[in-house]
DNA sequence: TTCACGACGTA
DNA sequence: CGTACGTCGTGAAG
């Protein structure tokens, strides 16, 4: 393709910041790190690029360019420029010190220059290579560089996804992609505007019509000269806001004469002195980029293109692209039934599936092995894939991504499926629980350092077929799974394949299932909360005089703190708190109706929204069908969304009138609620081996009376109420991190009384302390946290110098091994649960978990054995130091049957 | 239309 | 200054 000059020097310039910053996000910042806990991701990421660079290119001449600050002319003229960019992570800013070093070491000369931007010094350096008779070429991940593209200089960009793959833009490649060339392209920025800089366009133009108005006008001037002669809206908005675009041009344009103390000469690219890098790389632990290095200094360079030792993402130039998914083929009858024969010989771990779905149904299906794959456009009763369901229905293995709506697709088009081997999206989930990586192309992005072809975004002019399909998705997932794999732990791996993938086809059940709601019922307790919360304002409006949006925090800060003159309450991001809490305690210290009023409305209208939503989430069926997102939560927790049927209202008579609504369908007898009692404190129990509390559940007696006996010291029979409560606030306290002042302010008790308290529980229940204290100690040396399964949940901010963070990390580390353990045993109680019934072969389905309970539908006559098998199996899910309580209830309605 | 925020429902 | 979620309406930005 690109034929290096021979006779001309190549001077390589890199934009550091932008290039460390892509490889930050591209590779686990969890797999890059030293034993003191320093993050390398970054370097490692933009070292390994750099190497690559250097075998490939050969460039005679090299400089890398640093940013000073985020200060520069641009955010003098523009404050506002890049203002939207968050705060750098912190787990990032200490790497480019660090990567500074390391290039000085390897002899690579870093330029910086106050006042000025990375890539004005690309600019520069781009002009004067050019003038002084260099190929020039560049790498940044900055598109405003295409304006430097010329017959000389070659911009290197990464792809939307971190380092690897860099593009090679030519004058020619940027014609093609961009439709425009390249010098023309600042114009185009700066009508559209660009949100990663803070530069804000012309409204309603995009690319296509930059482009356009380019093609007419010739340039930006061209086109504000002729401004009066553009039609409609587009228009009139080029007129209104010429301000914006004549500044963004300003602003991205890049300055050709930054002053440089530096000549062309100085640049010379040196041997790399191995001797002098080894000790930076060793403190930074790179052993493979070491031996790369001394590689390439000995001149070994060559054949190995991707440096096949990296562990993650390892990036690659032009010489080692990305490996392409192969062409699919399709086939039937007996000519498919032999590939898949062959195929699963060739891939004994299970082969790519990717089922296509449309209108709820399957309309094809990706097959792949490493080298090959197939595409099927399936319908229903076609013959000639008899060979796939068969394959679909037996347990050969397949290893998916995302499986559980292709499951239910399948279910839907009444194919049988069996074999899932693998879901790469929740074993990358439990590679980095903190939930980064949420479908295949993140996956893809993460885990191979590729991209999944599609319509590139940044392309003003978008290509046809370039959008990968099932059998492309199949593909990569194929390629994604030993890579996972081999970033779990062995218990990760273990909780894997026993528990969460067994869980796939359970939940993509009761989803299908769904759960029987009365509409009647919703309907009429919507109206009248409606009724309620209409009378509700207009007495509180009487109260002020006016009328306000209560709904509105804005204004309710008016009312409150202006026109009442209340005290102010405690601070948010946006003025003061209106919450419940904050609105009780004025009414103590300065009763007001209209703070009735206001409380009141709010709980009618909150009510009234989940009544409204769950009546609209009612199918044809008369059935509720929410999706469980089982990488919904860090902790291991299952989430329900669309709707969410994990916060339904159960505190208030008006809130439970909403789960009266929950009934049985009419094939079905009634509903049964299974609950785990205490189970977090049982855990507790479990995992702090703390004897008194271990005595309390095993006594079998109340457990907060029984604890309540140990703290204040009377026989349990004397325990009062007030008592009870606070001991019950103070365990479940525990278990969040709860500190004196929190829990003065719940129990409405003075701080000294509060630290009393903690003070005599912990004596009482010492080895629950020490326990909680160890968790947090052990998560600093480990950095994550493991359940009892092994399910693990990294922590990277317990080593954060923000005390506010650390301190955050610290709580949810606390709670982090406990509330994943109770979301480890009631996913095995499901497991178990679901395949005792099937096996019974019983009627009664499982519709619904909300984190410790379950609820089903029982069949006619199967109340007593639902009740025995589901008790059993939730009891025995975990052999603990503690017995599992398991509270079953039965009802007509999922109130009724609560307790 | 999209987004961040405050508020609030559950375990 | 108590963990984990999802959803809603508002109001600003687009």
């Amino acid at each position: 393709m690109s034929d290096p000059t021979p006779e001309k020097p190549t001077l390589l310039v890199v934009d550091g910041h932008s290039l460390a910053f892509r490889a930050f996000y591209a590779l686990p910042v969890d797999s890059f790190s030293t034993r003191d806990g320093q993050h390398t991701n970054a370097i490692h990421g933009f070292l390994s690029m750099l190497l690559l660079l250097l075998q490939n290119e050969k460039p005679t001449h090299l400089a890398v360019a640093f940013d000073i600050s985020r200060h520069s002319f641009r955010t003098r003229e523009y404050p506002e420029y890049k203002g939207t960019r968050n705060e750098t992570p912190p787990e990032f800013k200490g790497q480019v010190p660090l990567l500074q070093e390391a290039l000085q070491a390897m002899g690579v000369r870093t330029l910086e220059k106050e006042d000025f931007e990375a890539d004005d010094i690309l600019a520069t350096l781009a002009a004067r290579g050019q003038a002084e008779g260099y190929r020039v070429l560049l790498v940044s991940g900055d598109r405003d560089t295409i304006q430097l593209v010329n017959d000389d200089v070659t911009l290197l960009y990464p792809n939307t996804q971190g380092v690897s793959q860099l593009k090679r833009y030519d004058v020619p490649a940027v014609i093609e992609r961009y439709g425009i060339r390249p010098e023309q392209y600042p114009d185009v920025a700066a009508l559209v505007g660009e949100s990663s800089d803070n530069l804000i366009g012309i409204s309603k133009v995009g690319e296509k019509t930059a482009v356009k108005w380019l093609g007419l006008y010739g340039d930006l001037e061209g086109i504000l000269a002729h401004a009066d002669e553009i039609k409609g809206v587009v228009g009139q908005n080029l007129r209104d806001q010429r301000e914006n675009a004549e500044r963004n041009r300003r602003l991205n344009h890049l300055v050709r004469d930054v002053q440089l103390d530096v000549g062309l000469d100085e640049l010379i690219a040196k041997p790399i002195d191995v001797e002098a890098v080894r000790p930076i790389f060793e403190r930074l632990e790179f052993r493979t980029l070491l031996e790369r290095v001394t590689k390439l200094a000995a001149g070994e360079a060559g054949g190995n293109g991707n440096g096949g030792a990296v562990a993650a993402a390892a990036p690659t130039v032009d010489a080692a692209p990305a490996p392409v998914a192969p062409m699919p083929r399709t086939l039937q009858d007996e000519e498919l039934a032999a590939w898949l024969e062959r195929a699963i010989v060739a891939e004994p771990a299970g082969l790519g599936l990717s089922i296509e779905i449309a209108g709820g149904g399957v309309i094809g299906a990706g097959i792949a092995t490493a080298a090959e794959t197939v595409y099927l456009p399936w319908q229903p009763g076609r013959a000639e894939y008899a060979p796939f369901e068969a394959w679909l229905a037996s347990d050969a293995s397949k290893v998916m991504t995302d499986a559980k709506p292709q499951l239910e697709a399948l279910a839907r088009s009444e194919l049988a499926f069996d074999g899932l081997v693998l879901d790469t999206l929740i074993a990358g989930w439990l590679v980095r629980p903190n939930l980064q990586e949420k479908s295949l192309a993140d996956l893809v992005s993460f885990h191979l350092g590729e991209s999944v072809p599609q319509a590139d975004p940044a392309l003003l002019v978008p290509e046809e077929g370039t959008d990968a399909g099932p059998a492309e998705y199949a593909w990569y997932t194929l390629r994604l799974a030993p890579v996972v794999l081999s970033r779990l732990s062995e218990g990760s791996r273990r909780l894997l394949a026993e528990v969460e993938m067994p869980l796939v086809p359970v939940l993509a059940a009761m989803e299908l299932r769904g759960v029987t709601v009365d509409h009647p019922e919703l309907a009429a307790l919507s109206a009248e909360l409606g009724d309620r919360a209409a009378g509700l304002a207009q007495l509180a409006y009487a109260e002020i005089g006016r009328e306000v949006n209560l709904g509105s925090p804005k204004q309710l800060q008016e009312v409150l703190f202006d026109q009442l003159g209340m005290p102010k309450t405690r601070a948010t991001k946006t003025g003061y708190t209106t919450d419940a809490s904050a609105l009780a305690d004025l009414q103590e210290s300065n009763p007001h109706p209209f703070l009735g009023y206001l409380l009141e409305h709010r709980d009618a209208t909150k009510l009234r929204q989940i009544v409204e939503s769950l009546d609209k989430a009612i199918g044809a069926d008369g059935r509720i069908h929410t999706t469980y997102w089982q990488i919904g939560a860090a902790t291991g927790r299952l989430s329900s969304n669309d709707p969410n049927l994990q916060n339904i209202p159960i505190r208030t008579a008006d809130g439970r009138r909403i789960r009266k609504a929950f009934r049985h369908g009419p094939e079905y007898a009634e509903l049964l609620t299974a609950d785990y009692s205490q189970i977090e404190m049982r855990i507790m129990a479990h995992l702090s081996g703390d004897p008194g509390l271990i005595e309390a559940f095993n006594a079998g007696e109340d457990l907060h009376r029984f604890v309540g006996a140990r703290v204040f010291g009377v026989d349990p029979a004397d325990v009062t109420p007030v008592m009870r409560t606070k001991v019950k606030a103070m365990s479940y306290g525990l278990a969040y991190g709860l500190s004196a002042f929190g829990l003065s302010k719940q129990l409405r008790i003075d701080r000294a009384e509060a630290t009393q308290l903690m003070k005599e529980y912990f004596e009482r229940f010492g080895a629950v302390r020490t326990y909680l204290r160890s968790v947090v100690e052990q998560a600093k040396i480990d950095g994550y946290t493991e359940t009892i399964f092994g399910r693990r949940r990294p922590f990277p901010d317990l080593a954060s110098p923000n005390r506010v963070h650390r301190e955050n990390a610290e709580r949810a580390a606390l709670n982090s091994p406990i509330q994943g353990s109770a979301a480890d045993i009631m996913k095995v109680a499901m497991r178990n649960v679901e395949a005792a019934l099937t096996q019974r072969g019983l009627g009664s389905r499982m519709l619904m978990t909300v984190h410790d309970e379950l609820i089903f539908e029982v069949a006619p006559g199967e109340s007593d054995e639902l009740e025995e098998v589901v008790r059993d199996r939730m009891a025995h899910a975990a052999e603990l130091l503690v017995p599992l309580d398991v509270q079953i209830g039965r009802g007509s309605n999922w109130d009724d049957a609560a307790h």
